[in-house]
DNA sequence: GAAAAAGCTGACCAAATAGTCAGAACTCTG
DNA sequence: CAGAGTTCTGACTATTTGGTCAGCTTTTTC
């Protein structure tokens, strides 16, 4: 919602944004408690009183941080079209995941910390956003495998399957990188894990590629 | 390893592990950062200076747990035989790794965690021993490929596609029994889900269920 | 059973860190 | 350009934390 009730006032913004950016860093490498203000100024370059201007706390700059990528997520995960053909949504389920991930991997690992921390930051309204969302793709696959348009499994299951992989891939980074010896993964890399991530979530179905994306 | 060592002090090494024991849970919740020694030394019910007595410092006292944490991990994941067939060993792995995930959870939590955190605190040479692992896998993979013994698939996503979601499993905890509005996981629910994720693997690899583990 | 060794602890300490605040330095308006 | 409002900052504080240490207690050794 932008909204910490400020007055827009676009030069101060700017600053604000930078310290954001910064934070963000930050609390992707560190983790809330690992974090440092006096790191996040560094990185903002501002002196750190200034951090503590635009946020009262630590933990409301968390919160900012975290607000931002949620609120990304969300976006993001919206929609779904219960009507169109399984193979089609999941795809483009997959590919959209992946693009997230490889757009805003800082956020991408931030919300995965997030996660493994049992949530202790965030606010019980986004959590149950999250849920909610999760469990309504879960009930539309439950209907398609009633109506014999894809083969039997558990929802929860393949869900976690597509999200863990791709959650994996942003998270790991590190690993990822040191596996395929590169410094930093590119669009190609991206391309060929979600035209693999799409072949095998489609087997498990028993569904046949669409077409319309690319395929190895 | 212990098992020739003459000179055991049985009092001792209890209350030595009766702190590691403490300071796995507490590691496990708040991660290396968020820790504190003193909730450890209450959680084991000792002073915070008894810790200090056993362990030298906090990362000294982490070193020893990750340590104990690898070692299960390299103990189970150790054998692979070549010979036998890709249904088999892959559902044996995954089997194996549900399981040890049931029984360790905080173990496999504290990995999760020093993952996602890039191995800060993992010693380079327990990192090339996972790795090392992983690549071994994966090149068997890839020779039941080119022996048409199963579908082509890129052998590190499948490796991940297994490694996530049990990991997946194990890390969000919390958002997981919310899901299924339990407090805590069954030996039941484990094997729902090995045989789940056994089911997926193999339709992802064209591969039929060998039957001797349950099926769906 | 006494001396030595090992195990244990309360009371400290130095360093680090989040957060405060008085006032300087800007920016904007009339 | 004066005055009001906003933005910014150096210097400070309160608290928390990892770690030390002198000496007490228990166990082992001979």
């Amino acid at each position: 919602m932008t909204a910490t009730g400020r007055k827009i006032t676009p030069l101060g913004n700017r600053r604000r944004d930078q310290i954001l950016r910064a934070a963000e860093a930050e609390f992707e490498k560190y983790g809330y408690e690992g974090a440092r203000i006096q790191r996040i100024a560094d990185l903002a370059e501002v002196p750190k009183a200034n951090v503590h201007y635009y946020f009262a706390s630590k933990s409301t700059l968390y919160d900012a941080v975290l607000s931002n990528v949620v609120d990304l997520w969300n976006a993001a995960l919206a929609p779904i079209d219960a009507a169109a053909d399984p193979a089609t949504v999941l795809e483009d389920y997959i590919r959209m995941k992946v693009e997230l991930t490889r757009l805003y991997p800082a956020a991408t690992r931030i919300f995965a910390q997030e996660m493994l921390g049992g949530w202790q930051h965030l606010s019980e309204h986004l959590k149950r956003e999250t849920r909610a969302w999760t469990e309504h793709l879960a009930t539309e696959i439950e209907n398609w495998i009633r109506q014999k348009r894809m083969l039997p499994v558990d929802p929860f299951h393949l869900i976690f399957v597509i999200w863990a992989t791709t959650q994996h891939y942003a998270e790991s980074g590190t690993q990822v990188k040191s596996i395929y010896r590169k410094n930093s993964l590119t669009r190609q890399d991206h391309d060929r894990l979600a035209d693999s991530l799409v072949t095998m979530v489609l087997r498990i179905c028993g569904l046949e590629p669409v077409g319309h994306g690319r395929n190895t």
